[in-house]
DNA sequence: AAGATGACCAACCGCACACGT
DNA sequence: CACGTGTGCGGTTGGTCATCT
């Protein structure tokens, strides 16, 4: 529609905020509230253009914001939304109700980013990056999935925007509402009940292809590289500490399959990565006995990502609230 | 000590969408 | 329905500071 560039006009200052800008803005808005954004300039007595005002109110004099290092909680969290929902940094910012979207995006683009890439994982689609070696079996029968996946995306990205559209009306459900993947009211939805809580096959379907951090079996893991913190997790289902740590092998030749080594020597079962690494479509009786145990252990593994989607205790911990 | 390099992050830019007329 | 405006979002830039050589 060759709209205007908002800050088109001379005289219009740009760069970093200085206190005093700072203040006014703050005391506008704290007086008056936002309103118009275009017209709060002018109102405050700034010469910012609106858009200007409005990055700077919501990125860091919102009342509401909380700064600093992010916990590892947090970063968890971000992970595990970042595999869900991909750079959909406003969406996983509403599950970190104080922290900001473009903090996130800062923390992920500085931080977590390279520590996947460090530990082999494709920070992308969160799978080891051996993964696209050697995996044209399993990519055909990823094709089998595809459908079922791009069904569940369409269907979050359609919720996604309906409850973008509602929490504009409602600010009170803001933290309640915000994220959704699984069922729905729409018409175009298999799902019917808002209330509903996401089930197995939608979740898999969203990590299938690539969108998961996590795959079939459970093992997610993060490592926090910074000295202080050396601390290692697993995100889901397997909680393990693992002090000491200071690098981490993802073995994936067929002798040391289903393993995370370190360099201390210690192990750590992983058959979640193997399951994308080695074309599973085994016949052999021992090897179905194997999946079918993997099979529940997967169930398990996503009653665990369930139950934390499913959360609904609001506080400073990050706890997901309901999705669904 | 000084320049080079990298990390971090606030802020900007441009696009897309919602909504009102 | 077309158009104009306001706002939100994600990608990117550029300034500042710390560390390295």
């Amino acid at each position: 529609m060759g709209r205007s560039p908002c800050c088109e006009k001379v005289g219009l200052k740009k760069g970093p905020w200085t206190p005093e800008e700072d203040q006014k803005l703050l005391a506008y808005i704290e007086k008056h509230g936002h309103g118009s954004w275009r017209a709060l300039p002018i109102k405050a007595g700034l010469q910012r253009c609106g858009k200007s005002c409005r990055l700077r109110w919501t990125n860091y004099l919102r009342p509401d914001i909380k700064r600093g290092k992010f916990n590892l909680q947090e970063e968890h969290t971000i992970i595990q939304l970042h595999a869900l929902l991909g750079n959909r940094w406003s969406a996983i910012a509403t599950h970190l109700p104080k922290r900001t979207d473009n903090e996130i995006k800062n923390y992920w683009n500085t931080h977590l980013k390279k520590r996947l890439a460090k530990m082999g994982i494709d920070p992308v689609t969160h799978k080891p990056k051996s993964d696209t070696l050697g995996s044209q079996s399993k990519s055909a029968a990823s094709l089998s999935h595809m459908a079922q996946w791009e069904s569940a995306r369409l269907e979050a990205e359609a919720r996604l925007a309906r409850e973008s559209k509602f929490r504009s009306v409602s600010t009170s459900l803001h933290h309640h509402n915000s994220l959704s993947l699984g069922s729905t009211s729409s018409s175009s939805s298999s799902c019917s009940s808002s209330a509903t809580p996401l089930d197995h096959d939608v979740l898999q379907a969203w990590t299938f292809s690539g969108v998961g951090l996590i795959d079939d079996n459970h093992s997610t893991i993060c490592h926090n590289m910074e000295s202080e913190e050396v601390e290692w997790k697993c995100l889901f289902g397997k909680p393990r500490q693992m002090d000491n740590f200071t690098s981490l092998v993802i073995s994936v030749d067929s002798s040391n399959v289903g393993t995370v080594s370190s360099d201390a020597g210690d192990e750590l079962d992983i058959v979640g990565f193997t399951g994308m690494l080695l074309d599973n479509s085994s016949d052999n009786a021992e090897e179905r006995s194997s999946c079918a145990e993997e099979d529940e252990e997967s169930k398990r593994y996503w009653d665990s990502i369930l139950n934390l989607v499913n959360s609904d205790s609001p506080s400073d911990t990050p706890q997901l609230p309901p999705l669904f």
